[in-house]
RNA sequence: GGUGCGGUAGCUCAGUCGGUAGAGCAAAGGACUGAAAAUCCUUGUGUCGGCGGUUCGAUCCCGCCCCACACCA
């Protein structure tokens, strides 16, 4: 059965013109926006995740933009599940639904699925990284390698996140998370068209930079300070933030926390440049090039 | 003007008891299945400030010069 509903994902490093592109697409097929950024979903953080404005969310409904809270436990799991949620919501009324978002993995869940691996108690997650905490990367290595010896063999022994999720895995469920590693693609009700958007390196970094001046005169500093108590939170590492909490702990100055912010951001869309030349089902397009990605999407939505 | 301390990778510096040099950061590339704006992996030839001298051989020792910083005048 040929699904007559379509997915256009248009994705991309920070700071390319995402939003403005979304919002066209959207506009010319009359839908709306479901966002697929890991950041953008906690309404406590807004001028450092680069929300988009008021305005532009009037222009076209988005979703999971601000709508969750950085006390709650947000991931790809999370994400997949709201997000398909929301687009078979969304399908009761519109053919096309676009997704935009830089954050690969929760592109990736939505699209093809995860694995099915049975919940972990949030007690015990916590557990192994305090542990990890006061016992170090060796102690980690060591649980591992004798509760999962499988997993210690083939997984990235240094990434002290990898080793904590095979480790609360096997105490879990008494198996490693090799065996529910299955890599099967989920079928979806539904076509999808990627995109990436992309921009000359130089002119992306300009805009990098521009963008992390505007968000300092756009009272940065002072949402960061809002939330100094909640640094511990994993919503709160996030460039931009962390870099903030440092100069307000004294450990740097204003102006050197600017200039980190900046590196960090350029370093942050690298790594999204390379997630997404990784998948060969993106098709690049320049980040201004709004009637080539329409005609695009037209030409497949009529085969 | 004098004295002292420096001048080594894009940056901060280590080092060579004389056999042409290496860390961190940056940069570039890569990975990525419940923290993903996170986390991790790979990649280091640079007139060792300049010119001479000693030496089989100098970035390292000696002399002069240039530059920076500090202090004394």
């Amino acid at each position: 059965m040929q699904p007559s509903k379509t997915i256009v994902i248009i994705a991309g490093p920070t700071a390319v013109g995402k939003t403005a592109a979304a919002i066209a697409v959207a506009k010319a097929f009359n839908t709306e926006i479901i966002s697929a950024d890991s950041r953008q979903c906690y309404h406590e953080m807004n001028i450092g995740v680069a929300r988009p404005s008021v305005e532009e969310l009037n222009e076209v409904p988005h979703h999971f933009i601000a709508s969750h809270s950085i006390h709650q436990k947000v991931n790809a799991v999370t994400f997949e599940q709201y997000a398909l949620q929301k687009a078979d919501e969304l399908f009761q009324k519109h053919d096309v639904v676009v997704m935009v978002g830089g954050t690969g993995l929760y592109i990736k869940a939505f699209c093809e699925g995860l694995d099915e691996i049975p919940n972990v108690p949030e007690v015990l997650h916590n557990e192994i990284i305090a542990a990890y905490e006061t016992n170090g990367l060796s102690w980690l290595q060591n649980e591992v390698r004798q509760l999962d010896p499988r997993f210690y063999e083939i997984g990235e022994v240094q990434n002290p996140q990898r080793l904590m999720r095979a480790l609360e895995v096997v105490k879990a469920t008494g198996r490693s998370i090799v065996d529910f590693r299955r890599g099967e693609k989920a079928e979806r009700p539904f076509n999808v068209i990627k995109i990436v958007l992309e921009l000359p390196k130089q002119q992306m970094h300009e805009n990098i930079n521009h963008r992390v001046d505007k968000m300092i005169e756009g009272g940065l500093v002072t949402e960061v300070q809002s939330l100094m108590s909640y640094q511990h939170l994993n919503a709160l590492q996030t460039v931009g933030y962390k870099e903030l909490f440092a100069y307000f702990k004294g450990d740097i100055s204003l102006e050197n926390a600017t200039d980190s912010i900046k590196q960090n951001t350029r370093q942050y869309a690298k790594r999204q440049l390379t997630w997404f030349r990784k998948d060969k089902e993106y098709y690049w397009f320049g980040a201004g090039d709004i009637s080539g990605i329409l005609n695009f999407i037209n030409q497949n939505l009529s085969l």
